[in-house]
DNA sequence: TAGATATTTAGATATGTTTCTAAGTATTAC
DNA sequence: GTAATACTTAGAAACATATCTAAATATCTA
């Protein structure tokens, strides 16, 4: 995991509500773009930003480009964090 | 939990190796500053946003401020994100 | 092949972050 | 009270990020 991008791509409440979206099962980035008031040039940076940490996967669909979670890193942040704090630590 | 300003003070590396210090438990904010190569002003800056986002706890201690995890935000943060993931979500 | 649709890339501007130096506040010790 | 130590706040410079418009690329359809 590359601890630097993955956090700095959580940083942006947008991109965490692009995340969110992305719950719900994989979207092409036009379905994603309809939920926010930003050009798609924006999104797409944002897009790229969230690729380069490998939060999300895509897949070119026709025209069309579909953008899905990467359910791993998520898992791997979180683990990250709880060995971050004493308590109960299992490492 | 403010989520921006946790995320936010997550995003940097300076103040995730002050956390990482802190793992071993309480510290003044000068036994803290001695592993960085960096002004105590700028330290003082990133303390600061730590403490906003709520990761960290000070006390003084006569001349000395201490600071110390705050476990609770980072349970949180984690649970937040096993929530973000779809796979085995528990909410 | 030409035009339409979906998305990205380039370049510019505004805003935010990190860091510094200098000055300020709080506490201790004399 | 004055000086020393520990830390924070203020203000400025350098750098990074978010957003926009305009232009480019990729795919589909006629």
């Amino acid at each position: 995991m590359k601890q630097q991008e993955v956090f700095k791509a959580m940083a942006n409440p947008t991109r965490r509500a692009i995340l969110k979206r992305l719950q719900g099962g994989p979207l092409t980035a036009g379905e994603i773009g309809e939920a926010f008031d930003i050009t798609s040039a924006s999104l797409s940076h944002h897009f790229a930003v969230l690729k380069h940490a490998d939060l999300v996967r895509t897949e070119r669909r026709g025209q069309h480009i579909v953008y899905s979670l990467n359910s791993t890193v998520f898992e791997d942040l979180a683990r990250m964090l709880m060995d971050l704090f004493p308590a109960n630590r299992r490492v």
